[in-house]
DNA sequence: TCTGGGGTCCTAGGACCC
DNA sequence: TCTGGGGTCCTAGGACCC
């Protein structure tokens, strides 16, 4: 143990984790200065749960994740008000204040949609100059983008995630030395970044209660009876650092598309345009990252919530050459969904899953395989062309479903920052 | 009536190798 | 009667994240 931590752990690092508020509410009240003071929510695809509460929201006790007909009577009395999903809106807001991050020029790493890590460490920031920074990152960022940002900073990326729990109230938190013993006492297991439900009950029977206990808990203990992963949150709760800060975040390694639908689906091939329209998505997401996948996946179920008889399946398969051409996708898509594809059954949802991708221009091939096509390739290239022009302008016959089916979103919001046909309109 | 979508990482076990 | 020891690589499934 002592030469894991001289071999491995190097003192004196410092993270912040810049959080935005709220995101999702967020971006739906900066365009819309009725929603002042107002209860907003924002819903999953088809309006189905709720992602996202303003503060507002939260106070009225909405839950998260839970589905929006529990609420009716609070949005027919207008005290809730409630949106369908925007991505391309909270997308293109999320490049803004990361864009207004990445002004500060220290590294960094983008998290999520609405959270992002910087390494402080080089920086060696006295306790003021901290706070000092955290407030200029939090005025910059609403200043160019009007989304407010909790800042939480500790000695590692995990002490920081708790730290922005704090931050939550009183806008940037700073969580080390004296105060690291106080807060962990009264942290919850499951308040932890990577300590879930599961996780928590299954510490609670080696005897460890708090976030606390874990500080202290025996590594050895942990990892026998947990996980490697357990020991690194120990450690970094111990402020000895575990995780590194990721800047290249830019290529995904697995691209996943998939959707429930509007109306159950029983019929194949209505089942396989949709999935053939969510497998032309994943592969121009693909080409976007100018890679080729070596492997594909599709799965198909049936609704969890339903008294219909449950069935649910996937199938994966190696693609005989790496690939980022649609009609190639769309063909060994199809043929894993006959594999899986059960009749009788009333389906809610099928998705793709990319994956095992190469760079698009070093193709492996071999003796006894035709020479690699790159029409194939030119061919994408035009249609991806057209359609950043005008969307959906180009699409292929096997990816036209039937409307009844499309996830439905009706109370979708305007793209004010992508989209010359939405601007807001000021009078 | 109505219950999301998109990711990463770890681990156990199988299939190979010598 | 008795059948080794030490590896690597791959994958499915689980567990976690937002």
């Amino acid at each position: 143990l002592e030469l894991f931590h001289t071999l491995f752990i190097k003192p004196n690092n410092m993270f912040a984790l810049i959080d935005c508020n709220n995101f999702y509410a967020s971006c739906e009240k900066i365009f819309n200065p009725k929603l002042k003071n107002k209860a907003v929510a924002v819903l999953s695809n088809n309006d189905g749960c709720i992602i996202a509460r303003s503060k507002e929201a939260k106070k009225l006790n909405i839950e998260m994740g839970s589905p929006i007909f529990k609420y009716k009577d609070l949005v027919q009395n207008n005290i809730l008000h409630i949106f369908s999903s925007n991505f391309v809106l909270y997308g293109d807001m999320s490049k803004r204040v990361m864009q207004t991050l990445k002004s500060f020029l220290i590294p960094m790493e983008i998290y999520s949609i609405d959270e992002a890590f910087l390494d402080l460490t080089t920086l060696n920031l006295n306790y003021t100059e901290l706070l000092n920074l955290a407030a200029q990152i939090k005025n910059r960022i609403y200043k160019w983008t009007n989304i407010e940002v909790s800042v939480g900073i500790g000695k590692t990326k995990t002490l920081a995630k708790l730290a922005n729990k704090q931050a939550k109230s009183k806008g940037i938190f700073i969580l080390c030395g004296n105060n690291i013993e106080h807060i962990l006492k009264k942290t919850d297991l499951d308040d932890i970044w990577g300590i879930n439900k599961n996780l928590k009950k299954r510490l609670y029977k080696i005897g460890i209660y708090s976030a606390f206990d874990l500080k202290n808990a025996n590594p050895i203990l942990l990892k026998k009876s947990l996980s490697i992963n357990v020991v690194k949150i120990s450690f970094e709760l111990n402020e000895k650092k575990c995780l590194d800060i990721n800047e290249n975040f830019r290529n995904k390694k697995s691209i996943c598309s998939s959707r429930s639908f509007a109306e159950k689906i029983e019929n194949f091939n209505d089942l396989k345009k949709s999935l053939c329209s969510f497998a032309a998505i994943a592969t121009k997401k693909l080409r976007e990252q100018r890679q080729k996948a070596n492997f594909l996946s599709v799965f198909i179920t049936t609704s969890f919530h339903s008294d219909d008889p449950f069935y649910s399946n996937s199938y994966q398969l190696s693609l005989p050459f790496a690939t980022s051409y649609t009609p190639d996708i769309l063909k060994y898509a199809t043929c894993a969904l006959k594999k899986i594809y059960k009749k009788n059954y009333l389906y809610k949802k099928t998705g793709i899953i990319l994956s095992s991708f190469t760079c698009e221009n070093a193709l492996q091939t071999d003796f006894f395989r035709p020479l690699p096509n790159f029409k194939k390739d030119a061919l994408m290239k035009t249609l991806d062309s057209i359609n950043k022009k005008k969307k959906n302008s180009i699409f292929f016959a096997s990816e036209k479903i039937d409307q009844k089916y499309k996830s439905s979103s009706k109370m979708l919001s305007f793209k004010f920052t992508t989209s010359l046909d939405e601007l807001l309109i000021v009078k």
